[in-house]
DNA sequence: CCTATCTCAGGATGACTGAGATAC
DNA sequence: CGTATCTCAGTCGTCCTGAGATAG
């Protein structure tokens, strides 16, 4: 950042530029938040996904946390690294990792989803309640109709 | 994206996931564009902002592009070398550049913000226009504040 | 001395492409 | 056969750190 100067008036009305420039500051604090506990946005991503549907394959994984299947297998090392998760084969599909959530990797999920809220609260500070809920109603009705133009069944 | 499966229902609330998520589809909307004439969004974004200011060092360019300083060099070489702008050294400062907009770079600035607005459209598309004001106003809130905290005297 | 400008080298993250081996 | 999974190698855009040479 550090805008000593105007920025160009042109912009202040470009959905693309204010939803870039709204997801920079939001991400820099989530990766403040998850690098304070050593933690990445990938590793919150499955392990949250992990919680929530349980034990799936890694391409699944990756698609239920908008994860690139090609990102997932340095994820899932690191993740495996600390124990986080568990991958096993599986038996009916011989093609496949079976991930599943370790005791470990729930403890670390609730860490990081405390994290994740602080980001949050962080991000949101300026907008009041009423606000916040308009905001992310929008944002969701923005990434519902793009996710299915893009994407599959959802 | 391709979600084939559900995502987590934590995340349908979670600014920060619906920020990245959105200002994601808005990127690849951008890119697209950009990209069928050949362009990146560094140019659109110094082209601009060299049509509103006029002529001003690298530095200053890029505080008010939000492009770091050491990002400017190869913006800058990308830009020259297809002659959309011009170096001179800045006599009164010799460690100055000082960067113009030639007329071949305002014919492309038009032609960029033509993709630029067809960007706009295609991402915006589920939305009212009052929807779309209720949205531009809450992130240009939301910028403004963060821009404050992090930045200068914007 | 300290600060600012320009340049270069490189890293981190997230999204993505392509290709190969293996299994269905 | 075609398709899906996992793995590996690498690109790209954006944001960012650090360091050096030069100039104010």
């Amino acid at each position: 950042m550090d805008p000593t100067e105007e920025r160009p008036a042109r912009w202040k009305n470009k959905p693309t530029w204010l939803l870039s420039q709204a997801a920079a500051h939001g991400h820099r604090l989530l990766v403040g938040e998850l690098a304070s506990v050593g933690a990445r946005g990938y590793h919150a991503r499955v392990l949250a996904t992990l919680d929530e549907f349980g034990p799936a394959s890694q391409a699944e994984l990756g698609r239920r946390s908008s994860i690139h299947l090609s990102d997932m297998v340095a994820t899932m090392n690191e993740l495996a690294e600390h124990q986080l998760i568990e991958r096993t084969p599986d038996p009916s599909d011989r093609r496949r990792n079976v991930i599943s959530l370790t005791p470990a990797g729930e403890e670390r999920l609730r860490l990081l989803e405390e994290r994740l809220a602080a980001a949050q609260e962080a991000l949101m500070a300026p907008l009041s309640p009423r606000e916040r809920e308009q905001l992310t109603a929008l944002l969701s009705r923005l990434v519902d109709y793009h996710d299915g133009r893009s994407g599959g069944t959802g």
